[in-house]
DNA sequence: ATTTATTTTTAGGTTTGTCTAACTTTATTT
DNA sequence: AAATAAAGTTAGACAAACCTAAAAATAAAT
């Protein structure tokens, strides 16, 4: 079954609101792919004749087993085409994230295959979100913010959580981004921020605000 | 202004047709697109409010100046995928076509000219055409047919017209592709056919039809 | 120069995805 | 439990891109 650039948007932030708010509202949604809670309503009953999503009038909704594919599919190929951007193409984390809205969308499996050989099978994207594999398996890794870190171990910078331009700002001054390795040497219980020392860098400290949006993996 | 895929297919088509006919009529572009007559004419009068074509009721119509660079643009696109599906990803020539038209109509200046750096700023395509520049020039060079190449010169496989299966499949057997480097070492009156040399390879000798829609450059 | 054939346009209709405004259902207050 | 608020749905419209069938304009043929 094949389905519209539309479709796959609303399926795709179905499964992303899904991960947090277990069932999804329309409104919810409707400002999601941002549109009025009316075309929302429209789009449900398309979705449910395609069998993507459990759908009772009126009530919260779910993705099926199907619905869950396809999304799965969607994101495989953001998360794909933000990594070629990042790795082969020289843009910054970012920048690529509208561009790869379009590119989602493109429909050919070959292309998605080889461009997964060609990038050598990335299990994550610039922004440390797992990209599911070609059977929609998601490689899960416990990620520990800075602040649940244990100390003195060698981690690896995964993900960031507040991705707003201070935000930015900030790591870029302490010269920390995706694939970052650092050590936390130390926790300060008064404040909760933490002392952590990257290679060839002199100790950083930072507050526990910053210290809880970055996540490692040991 | 912005251009829908649709518009952006229809002038990308209407460039086409006017490198062979100087004028397109609506039959002509019709089954270019895909479409039928009637689809044809809502969108030539769409396209002439956008003023990206000359179009008076009943007559043939040309791109405009700004419709012509619209058509550059999205050849230029489309060619730089073509060149990224083979060159990086390992497509065979034959196979990214399709995928192109899709890739074609991604919408971001700063991915194309990231792409282009990427590629080494090609100026061809894996069929041997032109990929417009930035600006919209196109390195022309003249290409001379399997019939017209001087005897005896080192001479390049720059692109092929016939692009049929049938044609491909013949072109597979003589181990000609673009690229290939060969020389003509006699033509024969007689029937028009050609003995070439592909270095390592015997001698081969391919009738007028096929040596025809060879081109090479010297 | 008429007639005939071809091409192009118009008129009216369909589908997809959107909208506003009104209405219904569910949830929350008092 | 009744009243009010919030969320969701229906009804009716609209734009884009397409369609078929019929009409008009142009081109070709006698």
């Amino acid at each position: 079954m094949k389905f519209s650039v539309s479709e796959e948007n609303y399926i795709k932030s179905i499964f992303h609101l899904q991960a947090v708010h277990e069932a999804v509202s329309a409104t919810m949604l409707a400002q999601a792919v941002n549109t009025k809670a009316a075309s929302v309503t429209d789009m449900l009953k398309k979705l449910h004749t395609k069998k993507v999503i459990n759908y009772k009038p009126y009530k919260n909704f779910t993705l099926t087993e199907p619905g869950n594919k396809i999304a799965l599919e969607v994101i495989r190929k953001h998360r794909l085409w933000e990594y070629f951007l990042v790795n082969k193409l020289g843009f910054k984390w970012d920048e690529v994230h509208i561009i790869a809205e379009e590119l989602e969308h493109i429909n050919s499996a070959a292309l998605i295959q080889r461009l997964d050989v060609y990038l050598e099978h990335p299990c994550f994207d610039p922004h440390g979100d797992p990209i599911p594999d070609k059977y929609g398996k998601i490689k899960t890794l416990k990620q520990n913010s800075l602040t649940a870190l244990p100390v003195k171990i060698a981690a690896t910078v995964s993900s960031i959580k507040d991705q707003s331009g201070h935000m930015l700002e900030l790591l870029k001054h302490y010269n920390i981004s995706i694939g970052t390795k650092l050590r936390v040497n130390k926790r300060f219980d008064f404040d909760g921020s933490v002392e952590i020392k990257i290679e060839k860098l002199p100790v950083a400290i930072l507050s526990e605000q910053v210290a809880k949006n970055i996540f490692c993996i040991v």
